[in-house]
RNA sequence: GUGUCCGUAGCUCAGCUGGAUAGAGCAACGGCCUUCUAAGCCGUGGGUCGGGGGUUCGAAUCCCUUCGGGCAUACCA
């Protein structure tokens, strides 16, 4: 199905051919005085400077064209030439209707040269909890994900773990203090190291910070730790086996933390992955001459001449030879351009890292690591605020772990639900869990992501007007109403609005295709946020000014039921594709 | 210093390639539950879009300048 705009747009651009106009000046947009109309068209403005004639004889001559034509219920030239143009509640009947039998995509169009994306979120570290910092990266990237799985692309979700470094060896040097009797510190053992792990995750949750605390205060730690780093990647088997280890307990229950927000990977690759390689990444840059020492380290140049300031040269190798993030970075990219030949990467990070990305980019492309015509997309996003401005805090001035913090939003959505709500206990944490999570997606979602927000969890508890407990409160209401309903509506269609409040649910309806294609080009999951909120706005209105089960007329029940069920569906969708869901009562 | 992003109602945020009276939510105030979930709906008040120039028939949007703030600025990730 084509999109609504498109529709009009066809029927203009005849119009402005007929009228002697070039059609480019054909162009539709939103109304912005919803009062006069519902669309508009604006060309007849610039057309009128290119024409050198009065612009509202130029919409006048378009509009008369268009008068008769069945699309449109009315076509008025305006004061200094505006073409305000409102839909037939006929076509928009028939429109409305074609989505609701389009069934699975209701009518949107899947961009038919299928991309091979990759996209790169989460950054969860290894032996680590994830805490707040993770929270925008996971939420946004799901997002994400899922519109331009939706749109059509081939999409693979990568987490990026955080497993090597220094970190590694700082835990393998601690278990040895406490437990230097395991086979994998025995250098002479050359038998099968055992299955079992030698430690569950929390304890490696406790052996982390303290292994961290004790190499500043304790030099003589430290060096031990980076000898172990350094003989863990050499490939001392033992050291590799408990990498294993860590990896699998890890994994294992970050899994757990990120099913809880809903968000899944595709792979679980990390840094250590890109390890292998290194060397002949490393090589081939020599070789290739673009690659040379520079302060002791070994460097590529990046700088263009349209810089406006000074980019400075991507690092490869540190002075002391050893690999840094930029190397492992990159590397990855070889191993993704080897196993996928992706169309795109797309990287949702911390925003502060935008030149950092901008050095490997450009690393990447002029080492051909990348062919030129990958698309690498930096999609930074901005700090998670506290409701004094500052970044998200304990109350003691520590980092929350995120599951402190979606515990406590769980528990006050608990409370909140037990006071209005008849159910079960059980059903009541379940509900509150999910209702919970939209409040914190949604929260995070509805901003633009290059922004930095403040998370006033205060204010998302409360859940009033522009909130995720919003949009699943509406789609509650209208599963509520199908339920009792209880027939199936499917032999009813659509019929063409008689109200005011029900044209505007069904013109919302109709911007699907509009909003989907809008966040999927741009990369903004706010802008679907938008989109919902003005749907579930537009039927607020339209519930409170029809009781639909008292209709007598069963083919006006019917048709506000297919015309309910339709706006369950785009919702459910859209919250879908933002990576919440909505219970069955709340 | 240089670069970059931001500055819109008391607060939190929208505002699509410049367009007609700058929009929501919260907070404040006033209405609406014997009728499909009031976590809702309707209404009122609240703005020199940081300031100043410029381009344009027309600027929150584009350009310049200035003030204020965030962030970045090669051996951390």
């Amino acid at each position: 199905m084509k999109e609504i705009t498109q529709l009009i747009k066809e029927k203009l651009e005849m119009a402005f051919k007929e009228a002697g106009i070039d059609e480019k000046y054909a162009f539709v947009s939103l109304s912005n005085r919803p009062d006069l109309c519902e669309y508009q068209c604006n060309g007849a403005l610039p057309a009128a400077k290119e024409y050198k004639k009065n612009p509202m004889e130029i919409a006048e001559s378009i509009a008369s064209h268009l008068k008769e034509d069945e699309m449109f219920a009315s076509v008025e030239a305006c004061k200094p030439g505006f073409l305000n143009l409102i839909l037939s509640s006929e076509m928009l009947a028939k429109y409305v209707n074609g989505m609701a039998e389009a069934k699975v995509a209701f009518g949107f169009e899947k961009d038919p040269k299928q991309k091979t994306v990759i996209i790169d979120y989460g950054g969860a570290n290894v032996a680590k909890p994830l805490h707040v910092g993770h929270l925008r990266s996971a939420v946004i990237g799901e997002s994400i994900k899922r519109i331009k799985r939706f749109g059509g692309d081939k999409v693979i979700g990568d987490v990026h773990l955080g497993d090597w470094g220094l970190q590694m060896g700082l835990i393998i040097t601690e278990l040895q203090e406490r437990q230097p009797d395991l086979v994998y510190f025995d250098e002479s053992y050359a038998g099968e190291y055992p299955v079992e792990p030698p430690f569950t995750i929390s304890d490696l949750e406790e052996i982390y910070p303290t292994a961290s605390g004790k190499s500043k205060a304790d030099a003589d730690f430290k060096a031990k730790a980076m000898e172990a780093t350094a003989q863990l990647q050499q490939g001392r088997a033992g050291y590799r086996a408990l990498l294993k280890h860590i990896l699998n307990v890890s994994v294992s229950d970050l899994k757990i933390n990120y099913d809880n927000l809903n968000v899944e990977f595709d792979l679980w690759k990390g840094e250590s992955d890109a390890q292998p390689f290194i060397p002949d990444m490393v090589q081939k840059m020599k070789d290739d001459g673009y690659a040379y020492i520079s302060e002791g380290a070994l460097v590529v140049d990046v700088k263009e001449e349209t810089d406006t300031k000074e980019v400075p040269p991507c690092m490869i190798l540190k002075s002391d030879g050893a690999s840094l993030y930029n190397t492992t970075d990159l590397a990855t990219m070889v191993m993704r351009q080897q196993e996928y030949h992706p169309d795109s990467i797309i990287y949702v990070v911390d925003k502060r890292q935008e030149l950092y990305f901008t050095q490997v980019f450009r690393c990447a492309k002029k080492t051909k690591i990348l062919p030129a015509d990958t698309e690498l997309v930096f999609v930074g996003f901005g700090t998670m605020n506290g409701k004094d401005g500052k970044p998200f805090k304990t109350r003691e001035g520590g980092v929350m772990r995120l599951s402190a913090l979606l515990s406590e939003i769980n528990d006050k959505m608990y409370e909140k639900i037990r006071e209005n709500a008849t159910m079960t206990d059980e059903e009541a944490k379940a509900t509150a869990k999910i209702v919970g999570l939209s409040a914190v997606k949604y929260g995070d979602l509805s901003n633009q992501a290059s922004k930095d927000y403040v998370f006033d969890m205060d204010r998302f508890i409360s859940f009033e007007g522009n909130t995720g407990p919003y949009i699943l409160y509406t789609i509650v209401r209208i599963k509520s109403i199908i339920a009792k309903y209880g027939q199936d509506a499917s032999a009813y269609s659509i019929l063409p609005a008689k109200s005011d409040s029900e044209k505007a649910l069904q013109l919302e309806l109709s911007k699907f295709s509009g909003a989907i294609r809008g966040a999927y080009e741009e990369i903004a999951p706010h802008r679907l946020c938008a989109y919902i909120y003005d749907l579930a706005n537009a039927f607020n209105h339209f519930y409170h000014e029809t009781r639909i089960l008292a209709i007598e007329d069963e083919k006006v029940k019917g048709s506000y039921i297919r015309l309910l069920e339709l706006t369950r569906d785009v919702l459910s969708l859209c919250i879908d594709l933002l990576g919440f869901e909505a219970p069955e009562r709340m």
